[in-house]
DNA sequence: TTTTGAGTTGTTCGA
DNA sequence: GTCGAACAACTCAAA
């Protein structure tokens, strides 16, 4: 096909909200004259799975920084909403588009609904069609054990990742950028109603990005900018001590870049080619484990890939049966942060006060959730899909079934997390504590995570009415681990 | 086909 | 306080 004023592309853009290193796009900009970079609101294409309220608070800004990147760029991101098909085909008429370009997604009911829309574009005369990988490193076909089978340990796959080490050579900014004239119709942002207050709902994301913003966590930057620059203040601190220091909740630690990740504003392979500019597996133990990982990242999508039913069903067939509770208020106790165990509820209120918790902080609430409280990890996962700005589906199911023991690991059966010997290995002062939960802030460092085992003298000296400024704990911690082992008992 | 080695992130107890 | 052993059995992956 000629170039002509009418050769146009769209670009449908989903979850690589960014214009460096996009596959899609930048085979666009190369091929075609005039590109139409569109995001489409639809929410009944995701399945149940439709993002969550904390995750829709964070696209709201991601899709501001990613128009006024375009903008810029003498272009405009175009804003549509509802059914994928039908918007798209009607942006193919609104535009007389000669192709239409978008980055994979692997999550069940997309690929599905994805599967079914190229189809049927493919099927219109004179449209090229075509999908590409943007976000991971391997695709989920392209490995697999010696017997050809998904692997469903991680260790193997990452020492297979490692012999056979592949560099990723992330697609540059297309220049020049092609400038967008006669833009199709849109949406404006504020029409999606992506944020609470559009919602007419209280403005509850605020702490996430301005307001009470709590030391050592700095303010989020959603969009492609705002994710460089966290990767470079990871890359220039952090980075540097991360073996010890990503798992020490109240050191902010770790690169914090997950909720970038998540919505594709920068990329496992970019990120791979940034570290490890040589083309080789890491030499240094650092990058190394950080870009290990990257490789679990890679992991938990290729397990979602092969094993669909990953966010509802347990991976272990055995666990099926297992002796889950039903107990709405003290999984409400949990959710809210007021299970009287402090570092459990400080985890629970960073997240909700930030739509993020600390990586180590996650087992520890989760092991609390399904070991000591025996409640269905799948109550667990829901609720951290709707309060995390980071919600992932693949990581959020294999992390919440991994803590849950069901999971692709060799989980020992006995690995319950005391949160009192975590909390005093990993927050030993207790900073994490106090900052999320300041009720406790003066509490001596020693009864921090154990304020019950405090004098009465001591509580009353810290302010502290057991049961009034802070719950006394819902379980006892040594009992609730014996009859979690017992529950595991019953399906050996 | 069979065998062998190994498996992210732990806790508790007793010396 | 520190340290090593026990805590089950199973599944996965590779030889």
């Amino acid at each position: 096909m000629s170039a002509t004023q009418r050769d146009t592309a769209i670009v449908w853009l989903r979850r690589d909200l960014r214009l460096r290193g996009n596959p899609a796009l930048a085979h666009a900009c190369s091929q075609h004259q005039r590109v139409v970079v569109v995001f489409i609101l639809d929410a009944a294409g995701e399945g149940d799975r439709s993002p969550g309220a904390a995750s829709l608070a964070w696209l709201h800004r991601s899709l501001q920084a990613l128009d006024a990147d375009l903008r810029q760029r003498h272009s405009a991101l175009i804003l549509r909403r509802g059914d994928s098909h039908a918007q798209l085909q009607r942006l193919i008429d609104d535009c007389q588009a000669t192709a239409v370009y978008w980055n994979r997604r692997y999550e069940p009911a997309v690929r599905e609904r994805d599967a079914a829309i190229k189809q049927w574009l493919s099927d219109i005369p004179g449209l090229q069609v075509q999908s590409f990988n943007a976000s991971l490193w391997w695709e989920p076909w392209e490995i697999s054990t010696g017997q050809g089978k998904p692997y469903r340990v991680f260790t193997p796959m990452w020492k297979n990742m490692l012999e056979n080490w592949r560099a990723p050579r992330p697609e540059a900014l297309p220049q020049p950028f092609p400038a967008l004239t006669d833009a199709p119709a849109s949406l404006t942002l504020d029409e999606l109603a992506l944020r609470p207050q559009q919602r007419g709902e209280p403005a509850w994301d605020d702490g996430f990005f301005h307001a009470r913003q709590t030391a050592p966590y700095t303010l989020w930057q959603p969009g492609e900018q705002g994710a460089w620059q966290r990767l470079r203040e990871f890359g220039d601190g952090a980075l540097h001590d991360y073996k010890a220091r990503r798992d020490v909740p109240a050191s902010a630690g770790t690169s914090m870049l997950s909720p970038h990740l998540a919505w594709g504003e920068i990329s496992t392979p970019q990120l791979v080619s940034e570290l490890c500019p040589d083309g080789q597996p890491p030499a240094d133990a650092m990058i190394n484990s950080f870009v290990r990982e990257l490789a679990w990242r890679e992991f938990s999508w290729h397990l979602l890939y092969h094993f669909p039913h990953l966010p509802e069903q347990p991976l272990q067939p055995k666990f099926t049966d297992f002796p889950w509770r039903e107990d709405d208020s003290a999984l409400q106790r949990w959710q809210r942060g007021e299970t009287g165990i402090p570092i459990v509820d400080a985890g629970m209120r960073q997240l909700w006060q930030h739509g993020w918790m600390h990586n180590r902080v996650r087992m520890l609430v989760a092991s609390f959730l399904t070991k000591n409280l025996l409640l269905p990890w799948q109550a667990g996962e829901r609720w951290f899909w709707d309060t995390l700005v980071d919600a992932d589906l693949a990581n959020n199911s294999q992390g919440w079934q991994w803590t849950a023991g069901c999971g692709a690991d060799a989980a020992p059966y006995f690995r319950v997390f005391n949160p009192v010997t975590q909390g005093q290995r990993f927050d030993p002062d207790g900073d994490y504590v106090r900052c999320f939960v300041p009720a406790l802030a003066r509490l001596p460092k020693q009864y921090i995570h154990a304020p019950w085992s405090a004098s009465a003298d001591t509580l009353r000296q810290a302010g502290i009415e057991p049961g009034r400024d802070y719950p006394m704990p819902m379980v006892d911690l040594q009992r609730s681990r014996e009859r979690a082992l017992q529950a595991w008992q019953q399906i050996r």
